[in-house]
RNA sequence: UGCCCCUUAGCUCAACUGGCAGAGCGUCUGACUCUGGAUCAGAAGGUUCCAGGUUCGAAACCUGGAGGGGCAACCA
């Protein structure tokens, strides 16, 4: 490999400047938190990571990278109903392939105890008190956005009781539902988070970590805030949907005492067209069988992409290629795809792979004679060497979609008559069309110059096509599964109001062709080898299904193609 | 009929904080090429959501409005 990679293809080395990062520089600037940056990053163990992760790691981490600061990772992990450890082991894989490494491993779980003793504290100063109400009649209690709420009767009990009835609460004497624990506040709070929230509520349910040694369980406003302030986080970065929870956020940190607490900013989640990125329904795809499962190549998800082919370096690209606002993000897909591409191209070996093959045969050139053709792994304007041998043969195999019989203008490949380039090979002109009884093409005879050996012309001329091809004798018959966007249209969730997002899914994101013939230097390739199959896209075997003697490729994404965009105009 | 956030090119973002509105992606042209890829050159694309105001000067500041979004789980 060469180091002559140009240095502007790393995008890392010089991250965009956001709102973000203006802040945190004036944090250092000015020494407002006395301490060096610190961020983290919180998800819930219930799913898997996705795109939207992907551009909240890369900022938490790159900010604590860029700054010299920390970020930790944080499971928040406080409802036993919906988390496992399966999730905490694929959402660390999944930041480590992503290229980060965090500086501490924190669990909310490890946090009830102490967040037990901040709420007693609270319910000390008259700040918290345990309300009785059944679920139902707490929600009409806090009103309606444009309502205020009424208090509810038990907001009066006295500090002793109150003390008393949580203690018994974590001491599990009461059953689901029984009490729960709210800040007292403003049940008339402009703001519908500062009616009296919700801290703790009875669950006597197995936690994955805790088993069922608790059974008070804090709500995400009580638990996330103070466990950044335990942490010493100074910014929490967090999406736009918790804005309002900013208000309790910084009540709860103050209320229990943090001095510099850490304060936070909100940014827009990621949205990408042509798929979804929520785990909910990630969640209902894999669920309804809609696709293989959390790692199938379709999905949005970090295996998915790992798993199609995609490198973490071109995910990286793309977060940094977004930026971070406060704006709607919706990102065309077609971004995304420049990023894979652009990365994939400047360092991938190109191959040759017929897709759908029709068979060609020479007629002037000899029977059962094998001519070694050197083959440059990559093109002129890639910085890096290589070659290999590929056999050409009497009998090949060109694309099916690479011969007409009778081509419209601007078709600048094989037709009757016409002369070709076969890549690194020879010039071939198609004298004759074979056809069965039906009526379709089964076999071309070609001619091939001689004179054109390495693929130019003494005489200079010119053709206009060069065509990807393989020796059908040579060539090793394989799969390959050609994915496309997930579905059909932009925005899955445009779908009119008795349909949900599943009737927008793509059909024909998923096409396996079964026949494709690669060429046989494939097989001496290490088993995550990304290559370009020329003039038709970035593939590598499938991490699961490709086996030796059964070669399965995955499309990591298409090249561009003009001419497919083309005929789709007409 | 509440509170909060947002609005700059088709998309995603800039604009040194009041001083000639730019970039990447996409689109279109052309050149070159042993990938219809890549590369190179060029073009199109803007009432900076609207209306007032402040100012020598406004995308930025002020007022009002419009449009989009978030908040009324014992989810996160």
């Amino acid at each position: 490999m060469s180091d002559t990679i140009p240095a502007d293809h790393n995008s890392a080395l010089a991250p965009r400047r956001d709102f973000i990062r203006e802040m945190v520089a004036d944090d250092v600037a000015n020494g407002h938190f006395g301490r060096a940056p610190a961020t983290r990053f919180p998800p819930e163990p219930n799913g898997f990571l996705h795109m939207g992760h992907a551009k909240s790691i890369c900022l938490n981490f790159g900010i604590a990278k860029e700054f010299g600061g920390t970020c930790n990772l944080r499971f928040d992990d406080t409802n036993p109903a919906t988390e496992d450890v399966k999730y905490v082991e694929a959402i660390k894989r999944d930041i480590e392939w992503l290229g980060f490494q965090w500086d501490a491993e924190y669990y909310a779980s490890d946090y009830f105890e102490k967040l037990y003793d901040i709420a007693e504290g609270l319910v000390r100063r008259d700040k918290a008190y345990v309300d009785s109400q059944t679920e139902q009649q707490i929600r009409e209690g806090r009103g309606t956005v444009t309502t205020p709420g009424t208090p509810s009767v038990y907001r009066a009990r006295s500090v002793e009781e109150n003390l008393e009835l949580l203690r018994r609460m974590r001491a599990g004497e009461f059953p689901d539902g029984a009490h729960v624990l709210r800040a007292k506040i403003d049940l008339a709070h402009p703001n519908m988070i500062m009616r009296d929230p919700l801290l703790l509520r009875i669950r006597h349910a197995h936690h994955y970590r805790r088993g069922n040694d608790w059974c008070i369980y804090p709500l995400y406003d009580f638990a996330h805030g103070l466990s950044d302030a335990i942490e010493g986080i100074t910014r929490s970065l967090c999406t736009l949907e918790f804005k309002d929870s900013r208000d309790i956020y910084d009540w709860l940190v103050e209320e229990a005492g943090f001095v510099k607490p850490p304060t936070q900013i909100e940014f827009a989640r990621l949205e990408l067209d042509y798929t979804v990125l929520s785990k909910r329904k990630l969640l209902r795809l894999v669920n309804d069988g809609h696709v293989s499962g959390w790692d199938d190549p379709r999905m949005p998800t970090m295996a998915g992409l790992r798993r199609r082919g995609v490198r973490p370096d071109a995910i990286r690209a793309f977060a940094d290629a977004v930026g971070v606002t406060r704006n709607k993000q919706r990102v065309e897909i077609g971004m995304f795809e420049h990023s894979i591409r652009d990365d994939l191209n400047m360092i991938v070996p190109r191959v040759l792979c017929v897709m759908n093959p029709i068979k060609v045969v020479l007629t002037n050139f000899p029977e059962g004679e094998v001519d070694e053709l050197d083959a440059s792994y990559y093109p002129h304007d890639v910085p890096l060497t290589g070659s290999r041998k590929v056999p050409f043969t009497r009998e090949l195999y060109i694309d099916r979609d690479d011969f007409m019989e009778d081509p419209p203008k601007k078709f600048f490949r094989l037709a009757p008559g016409r002369e070709v380039r076969l890549r690194y090979a020879y010039f071939i002109t198609c004298q004759d069309v074979i056809k069965n009884d039906a009526g379709e093409i089964v076999e071309l005879r070609c001619t091939y110059d001689p004179a054109t050996r390495g693929g130019d012309s003494p005489d200079g001329r010119k053709v206009q096509g060069t065509l990807h091809w393989v020796s059908a004798s040579h060539a090793v018959e394989c799969e390959v599964r050609v994915y496309d966007r997930l579905f059909a249209q932009p925005d899955p969730d445009d779908v009119p109001d008795d349909q949900d997002f599943l009737t927008a899914i793509n059909p024909q994101s998923l096409v396996r062709v079964t026949e494709a013939k690669i060429e046989p230097s494939v097989l001496r390739d290490a088993a995550d080898t990304r290559y370009q199959f020329e003039r038709v896209g970035y593939f590598w075997r499938d991490p699961d299904d490709s086996r030796e003697d059964a070669l399965v490729f995955n499309r990591i994404v298409g090249l561009r193609d003009s001419w497919a965009k083309q005929v789709t105009k007409k």
